[in-house]
DNA sequence: TTCACTACGATTGTATACAATACAAAATGT
DNA sequence: ACATTTTGTATTGTATACAATCGTAGTGAA
């Protein structure tokens, strides 16, 4: 993150870098591009103006991230997180969210919570207004600014991949309705973490990460046949 | 070395990048590549006997990894963890490491204590013999194994990283002598994992990363004065 | 001496050309 | 008609050439 503030500052030619990545990892986050995606780099040169080196440089670092899957070869595509790995992804956000409660004793003010009432009310707003893509992406941001309260830059960018990886995966296993946050869940947490009922706050968010996890429908044999179907229409050959 | 040439005949000339990665990584770790290091992408070139793109991926990857630092039109070297990050490399991996023991409950095997006390006793062995690199090293590999009994890869990943960050760590702030982990406290949290004390193996291994940390002298003068220096000099030759 | 400025050398940033590979379709033989 | 080989096309992998930039040494004047 600071990087990206240094790199703004100084030299204003590797912005162009910066502008795709954050392009694509949007589009991404936002479920406008679905896991399985093929993303040639001639097709994405052509679209942002630039040549294949920038591209490259920018797949990398979304594959270093988990967001696609580079083959040898055979090019990058959007990841599709398998099962077990959704599982791990969960269970590390578990953690570490936890764990930044856990630190956040005497570090919340009163600006913090305002900041973070005000994005409950826009994903409140947004799924009033059934835009899912605001919604899931305010879930997160909600998320991101919660734990950017311990003060801690290297877990709140762990947190960041993370979720940007939840996203995928709710896209790959999310049930059409209702796997976002549900916002009042998020705000129970709030008025705990307000409350300075750090313990139970914690407890919350298990339990809230733990009833997203859930709500995900990877119990159905409909995903697996999917994936294989997919393996099997690629292979069988289709234009 | 001559890995190289074999591999490069079976499973592609992909393999190069990971030789150079491993390469790299290892001299981090082991603190043969000391933070500061400059690093052009010319003297690497030559050296593995790749052209720079192959380095600059390298680079691109070491640098996602928080290993090394890439200035827009500086280069490369290694990373020179500050203050804060440092504290919050630690915090993070007490989070994620008592986390791990925290869901390893039922997934400890016998054949895996035997693999982690055979680790405790190389790393007695390398201490007794003064080898410190490989010390650390093995502290490293002792950690990075205990999490793995979790079987969570994303959360062995994110550990193993921060692992090698923390060698840095200790590179710069470490002082000469014992600056390992005690393999005495190593011996402790496998004890009482075969004793099935998670609670109190995660309270060992919450005192014992600490203990690590405070091994470390970043109350001297010396290394925070050098850092400002550092910054200084940066921001008046840039403005 | 000190400061400002210019010019040079070294290094990184980017584009592009070419080689290697994978995938798919056509062609060949049985 | 089927299986196997061959050929073609599209895409990625790598090297290299050239442009942009930084740091510094060197020049000259106050």
């Amino acid at each position: 993150m600071s990087k990206t503030d240094t790199q703004k500052e100084t030299a204003g030619v590797q912005e162009r870098d910066e502008t795709i990545y954050a392009h694509l990892h949007a589009a991404i986050c936002d479920s406008r591009l679905l896991p399985g995606t093929r993303l040639p780099e001639d097709t994405l040169a052509d679209t942002f103006g630039a040549s294949r080196t920038i591209i490259r440089k920018v797949l990398q670092r979304l594959a270093h991230e988990g967001l696609i899957d580079i083959r040898p070869n055979r090019g990058a595509q959007i990841a599709e997180p398998s099962v077990p790995e959704a599982r791990d992804i969960f269970a590390t956000r578990r953690i570490l969210e936890c764990g930044a409660l856990a630190e956040m004793s005497g570090k919340v003010g009163a600006q913090d919570l305002i900041k973070l009432r005000d994005l409950i009310a826009q994903e409140d707003d947004a799924q009033h207004k059934g835009d899912r893509a605001a919604a899931i992406r305010l879930s997160g941001d909600f998320h991101i600014q919660l734990v950017a309260l311990a003060g801690n830059n290297v877990l709140s960018q762990l947190v960041s991949q993370l979720i940007a990886r939840s996203s995928l995966i709710i896209a790959t296993y999310g049930s059409p309705i209702s796997v976002t946050c549900r916002h009042s869940e998020h705000e129970k947490i709030l008025e705990l973490l307000a409350a300075n009922a750090f313990e139970e706050a914690i407890a919350w968010m298990n339990e809230h990460l733990t009833t997203i996890e859930r709500s995900l429908r990877w119990d159905q044999e409909n995903v697996d046949l999917q994936a294989v179907l997919r393996e099997f229409i690629d292979k069988s050959g289709k234009a």
